[in-house]
DNA sequence: CCGCATTGATACCCCACCGGTATCAGTGCC
DNA sequence: GGCACTGATACCGGTGGGGTATCAATGCGG
């Protein structure tokens, strides 16, 4: 199976419609067509059922939807990292931006002194940093559980904490002095973005990053419930630690197949901070 | 990157040769060296050192064998569980044969019992289970801590068990109650089959599975730390425990990727054993 | 030191296949 | 029943992947 004939099923199985998929891939629709005939006919199986007004993913479409998501992201990211390695010894690592900062900071000194440390590019992301780690334009990532999808990568845990609501000093609830989960229930909580870019339903506001987070809780436009270590000195926010919240563990996490010296000597330098 | 690309990399880079490699895929060495330049073009990056004489990595080749390796896997996967898929409900369960012989008897029956579940197609293989869930000849597998490599999958623990040194009645060591890892340093232990086929050097007998390797036992050619629960009645081994032998842990591992009705059941299933 | 064997690169040719345009055929809807 | 929509089919042209023949560089043996 090549990579191009995976490319036009993925298209056809997201859009579920042949114009507008080939429309994406650039090409006209009769070739897309004839690809994905030519694919059924050689893996042996209808992946799409096709009527005149709907196409849809059978079984077998299904599985190789979720399994040619993965096989091109690996592919893709043998490419990326391929590109970055030929350029240059260093690595790239994604952090939340706004996360761990504190963790980061020191992370990046305690391997900077490493002896044959090589340059880190550090790339903050607004969210969702493993999908920079899956299609290879990161090496390695700051990560946080239960948030982050961790499967199919190696992982060591750094650190752990509870979570506190953060709500604008003289908020009703600022006075509390702890809270429980089964108070949140109806309250208006900031909606992340979705791995696809789009926002689930709900009565709270769409946020896109802590930053922008942080700046609407002090204007009193929404209220959160964030890691205890978000809080940072010179702003208006109040924490109110929710007793039985989950923790969340920030970790550092790579591609398991990544026998980069340098991975591993940072991964080592952050399990013995 | 197509995988074709991706294929003949991987051949030019194990065999460390053009002309083998292109014999290995059926093709004239030519193209394959024209193939390998527009890659290297298209990535911008000289993935060979070669001369007349040797062909060598390049730091950015090491990258691209890497991960083109899980890449070329991930692919390979996808097909086969779609090919599977097609074919009927069913799921592939790999396991080391003459392991786990009781659990896995006591999975299967609970898992039949289970509302909505497929048939379990059980392959019993001789060492490395790993690649064939990597290839996705197996959907869920029966593992091994330390034993197995299991970067890359999600994974269930399901019984720790210490080690013991087999060996026949009447051994020297037979009549020892407990022993240390210091003490077996020097002794002719088997030796397994590397991912590659081949064996390491030593001493000890090549052994091909646990079948084998109990046969040996018992005629006396051959002793090994095995986990506890290989002893099974009937035969004239002899265990003697290793007291600080790592220990051994059983679990169940599948692709990340799966959202698999079956292997979810049964992976629940394994855990309430 | 000079052939000579080895091996990767180049030149050149052919055809398979991918993609394009034009068109057909089935289906739901007004 | 006509019409709009959508996927499949027919046919054509060009790119590029694969083949053979050959060159060029390198290490080795006599």
């Amino acid at each position: 199976m090549e990579t191009r004939e995976l490319r036009y099923f993925v298209a056809v199985a997201e859009e579920r419609h042949f114009g507008r998929a080939a429309e994406r891939l650039g090409i006209a629709q009769p070739p897309l067509s004839r690809a994905i005939a030519a694919l059924e006919r050689r893996l042996g199986a209808r992946l799409f059922e096709r009527t005149t007004r709907e196409v849809a993913l059978t079984d077998a479409g299904a599985v190789l939807l979720a399994e040619g998501r993965a096989a091109l992201d690996a592919v893709l990211a043998a490419e990326q990292r391929t590109r970055r390695a030929a350029h240059g010894p260093g690595i790239v690592l994604v952090a939340k931006a706004g996360a761990s900062a504190e963790l980061l900071a020191k992370l990046l000194d305690a391997y900077a002194a490493e002896p044959g440390a090589v340059e880190v590019d550090v790339q903050l992301c607004a969210v969702h940093q493993a999908p920079w780690l899956r299609s290879g334009r990161a090496d390695v990532g700051l990560l946080h559980r239960p948030y982050d999808d961790l499967s199919g990568f190696d992982t060591e845990d750094l650190l752990s904490e509870g979570q506190s609501l953060f709500v604008r000093r003289g908020h009703p609830l600022a006075s509390r002095t702890e809270l429980r989960t089964s108070e949140l229930a109806d309250l208006p909580l900031p909606r992340w973005p979705r791995p696809d870019g789009g926002y689930p339903d709900g009565p709270g506001p769409e946020v896109r990053d802590l930053t922008q987070l942080r700046q609407l809780i002090s204007l009193d436009r929404a209220i959160a419930v964030l890691p205890d270590s978000i809080s940072q000195g010179g702003d208006d926010l109040v924490g109110i630690p929710v007793v039985d919240a989950e923790p969340v563990t920030t970790l550092i996490a790579w591609p398991p197949h990544s026998r980069s010296r340098a991975v591993a000597d940072l991964v080592r330098c952050a399990t013995r901070l």
